[in-house]
RNA sequence: GUCCCUGUAGCUCAGUGGAUAGAGCGGCUGCCUUCUAAGCAGCGGGUCGGGGGUUCGAAUCCCUCCAGGGACGCCA
C-alpha cells in the first residue's frame, strides 16, 4: 500500500539527512501517516517534523523542509508540500488514481484481498447461546459481529473457522429439562408447578405440546429423573434447530458446532485438569476443586468441580480452551461475548497462562448489550421470565439487510438502543438503502450500455480526470486499508461507514457526470469506473452479509 | 465497595495525539425533457459530561468527580 511505502521513504529521508548532518541525531519515532480531513491538504499527511522538533532542537518547519529535500517519495505521489506548523502533505498522482480503476477491474472480486494473516489459523467463536430458548435481538448483535469479522479475516489471509459452542449439559440444561417436564405434565392434564427459576416462556408450552404430539405420554412411565434428562435432550435439539434457522435468516453461518459434552466424553477435561494440576494450580478444599487463579494475580480462586462432583461452567471453559489451543492448535482464537460475561475475561487469561499458552493468542471481544425498546418503552429480554422479542420476529419484519447494517454500524463498545418500532418502520431514508441504491443505479447504467451494445473493454481509464471522478476513485482505493484496519482492530463497524462514504462519492459523481453519452471514449472510461465501483460496493456489502441488488 | 464499558449536534452514532470536530436521521432552501429523485446541492445546529494534569498540540493519554449500563455465584 502507498501508505507503507510513503512511511518507509520518510524514514529513509530522515536517516539520510542525519547521515549528512543536516538533521541532528534523534531516535526516529514510528512514522504515522494520516488522511487529512481537509482535501486541500492532500491524500496523506504526517506530523513527523513536529515530533522530531524537540529532540533535534530545530523548528518543525525547518525539519520538514530538510526531510522534503532528502525525500524520494513513492512513484504514486505527485506532490510533497510543507505546511505550518510542521506538517508534510502528500498528493496522489491523477494518472495513478485513474490507473487503479483498471487494477480493480483486473483484480475483480479479489480486489482488496490482503495477506495480513499469512495463513494463520484463527477461530472465531460467537453467540454460543444455551439451546434453552429462541435467540433474542441481543444475540443478533454478536451474530452479525462475529460473522462479519470472520468474513473480513477470511479475505485478509487468515484461515478462518466459525464456531458455535453448544452448552448441552450442566445445571441450566437440567433446569430447562425440569421446566419442560412440568409443561409436558400440564399438557397431559397432570398437575405440576413450574419452579421460580425455571423457564417461563410461552415457547416452552408450545414445545411441550409438540413433544406430546410426537412422543405421546411415554415419559409418564419413566422415572422423573429419566424423563427430565430425555426431555432436556429432545428439547435442546429442537431449540438448536430453531437457532440454526434463525441464523439462516440472518445469513450467519458456522463451520463447527462444538458440543460441551464431548469435552468430558473425549477426555479433554481430564487432560486439561492434569495440566493444571502439574502446574500446581489446583487445590482441594471445602470438598470442591479450585483453580488457584489468585496465584496468577487474580482477586479470587475459582471453583472447577463443585462439592457435588459436578464441573462448573468455568471448568468446561478450561477444557474447551485447552482443546482450542493444545489440541486443535489455533494460532489465534477470538471469543465474542456479551458484556454480562465481562468479569469472566481475567480468569480466562489466567487460565491460559496456567495451561502454558500466551494469553494474547486469545482475543475476547465484549459487546455491550442491547436495550430493547418498543416505541420508547423498555422491553425485558430474559429467557427465563418469558417476555421475549425473538430475533426471528425482528429479522422477518425488518429484513436481514437492515438488521445487519444497524447492528454493524455501532462499535461493540456502544450500548445501543434497538427500538423495534423504529426498525420496523423501515424508512426509505435508511442508509442501508442509500448504499444498495448506489449499486442498483450502477447495474442500471451497465444494463443500458449492454442494451446499446457498447463494448467498453478497451476503455481508456486515463481519461478519468475530473474532480468527481477522482474523488470516487480515492474512495475505491481506500478499501484495502479499511480491510486491514478491521482485521487488526477487530472492529467491523468501520465497514458500514466506508460503504456510506463510497455511496456518497458515487451518487455525487452520478449527478455530475453523464456516463453513457455521445462521447464514445469518455463513455468507455466511465463505464470502467462505474464497473469498478460496483465491484467494490458488492464486495463491502458481501462482507457485511448484505445483498447487492441490481434493481430497486 | 471493587472492576469493565459508555457520556460528542434535537435524535442515533463515527472520529488511528494533530490543521476549521464529522455522518445519517429530523428541520429549513433549491434541483427531475437525458443512464433509477431510495438521488444531488446548500443552510442551520457543539461548554466533545464537569474539573485538574501531561504535551508544541487533547474529543483522543493520566488523575478526579458526576451520570448511565454491565459484572463481582459451588449460575451460564
Amino acid at each position: 500500500m502507498v501508505k507503507q511505502e510513503l512511511a518507509e521513504s520518510l524514514r529513509e529521508a530522515v536517516l539520510e539527512a542525519q547521515r549528512k548532518g543536516v538533521l541532528g541525531p534523534a531516535p526516529l519515532p514510528e512514522v504515522l501517516i494520516e488522511h487529512p480531513q481537509s482535501t486541500e491538504h492532500g491524500d496523506f499527511a504526517t506530523s513527523l517534523p513536529m515530533k522530531l522538533a524537540r529532540a533535534m532542537r530545530m523548528p518543525p518547519m525547518a525539519i520538514a523542509q530538510r526531510i522534503q529535500e532528502h525525500l524520494s517519495p513513492p512513484a504514486q505521489i505527485s506532490s510533497v508540500t510543507v505546511a505550518p506548523p510542521g506538517f508534510m502533505n502528500f498528493t496522489l498522482r491523477d494518472d495513478w488514481l485513474s490507473g487503479q480503476v483498471q487494477w480493480i477491474l483486473d483484480a475483480g472480486e479479489s480486489y482488496s484481498d490482503i495477506d495480513l494473516g499469512k495463513g494463520k489459523r484463527v477461530q472465531v467463536e460467537f453467540v454460543s447461546v444455551n439451546p434453552t430458548g429462541p435467540l433474542h435481538v441481543g444475540h443478533g448483535r454478536g451474530a452479525v459481529l462475529g460473522s462479519t469479522l470472520a468474513n473480513v479475516l477470511a479475505i485478509s489471509g487468515f484461515c478462518v473457522e466459525r464456531e458455535y459452542y453448544v452448552n448441552d449439559m450442566g445445571s441450566q440444561i437440567n433446569n430447562f429439562g425440569r421446566s419442560l417436564y412440568v409443561r409436558y405434565l400440564q399438557c397431559l392434564g397432570v398437575e405440576a408447578a413450574l419452579p421460580d427459576e425455571g423457564y417461563h416462556g410461552k415457547y416452552m408450552v408450545d414445545l411441550a405440546r409438540e413433544i406430546v404430539a410426537r412422543e405421546g405420554d411415554r415419559f409418564l412411565k419413566t422415572s422423573e429423573q429419566e424423563a427430565v434428562a430425555q426431555l432436556a435432550q429432545i428439547g435442546t435439539a429442537r431449540m438448536l434447530d430453531d437457532i440454526k434457522q434463525d441464523f439462516a435468516l440472518l445469513r450467519v453461518e458456522f463451520d463447527v458446532w462444538f458440543s460441551e459434552k464431548t469435552l468430558y466424553e473425549d477426555g479433554k477435561f481430564e487432560k486439561a485438569m492434569e495440566l493444571l494440576r502439574k502446574g500446581g494450580y489446583i487445590t482441594e478444599r471445602e470438598n470442591a476443586t479450585w483453580f488457584e487463579s489468585s496465584s496468577l494475580g487474580q482477586d479470587k480462586d475459582n471453583v472447577l468441580v463443585r462439592s457435588d462432583g459436578q464441573p462448573t461452567y468455568f471448568a468446561s471453559d478450561v477444557a474447551y480452551h485447552y482443546d482450542k489451543f493444545s489440541e486443535r492448535e489455533f494460532d489465534l482464537v477470538i471469543d465474542i461475548w456479551g458484556s454480562d460475561h465481562q468479569g469472566h475475561v481475567p480468569r480466562m487469561k489466567a487460565m491460559l497462562r496456567a495451561l502454558g499458552h500466551d494469553p494474547d493468542r486469545l482475543r475476547i471481544i465484549i459487546h455491550q448489550l442491547i436495550t430493547l425498546r418498543r416505541g420508547g418503552e423498555i422491553v425485558r429480554v430474559s429467557k427465563r421470565s418469558g417476555d421475549i422479542v425473538t430475533l426471528r420476529e425482528v429479522v422477518e419484519e425488518v429484513g436481514p439487510d437492515a438488521c445487519r447494517f444497524v447492528f454493524l454500524s455501532r462499535s461493540a463498545d456502544s450500548q445501543m438502543d434497538f427500538d423495534i418500532e423504529l426498525a420496523k418502520r423501515q424508512s426509505a431514508d435508511n442508509p442501508v438503502y442509500y448504499v444498495q441504491y448506489a449499486h442498483a443505479r450502477i447495474a442500471s447504467i451497465i444494463r443500458l450500455a449492454e442494451e446499446r451494445g457498447i463494448d467498453f473493454s478497451e476503455g481508456d481509464v486515463s481519461l478519468l480526470s475530473t474532480e468527481p471522478e477522482l474523488t470516487l476513485i480515492r474512495r475505491l482505493v481506500l478499501l484495502p486499508e479499511i480491510m486491514e484496519r478491521v482485521a487488526v482492530s477487530l472492529e467491523p463497524h468501520h465497514l458500514p461507514y466506508y460503504a456510506q462514504e463510497l455511496a456518497t462519492a458515487f451518487h455525487s459523481f452520478y449527478k455530475q457526470c453523464r456516463v453513457v453519452s455521445e462521447d464514445r471514449a469518455m463513455t468507455g472510461a466511465r463505464l470502467k469506473l462505474v464497473r469498478a465501483t460496483k465491484i467494490v460496493l458488492a464486495r463491502v456489502l458481501g462482507l457485511m452479509g448484505m445483498t447487492a441488488p441490481d434493481r430497486m
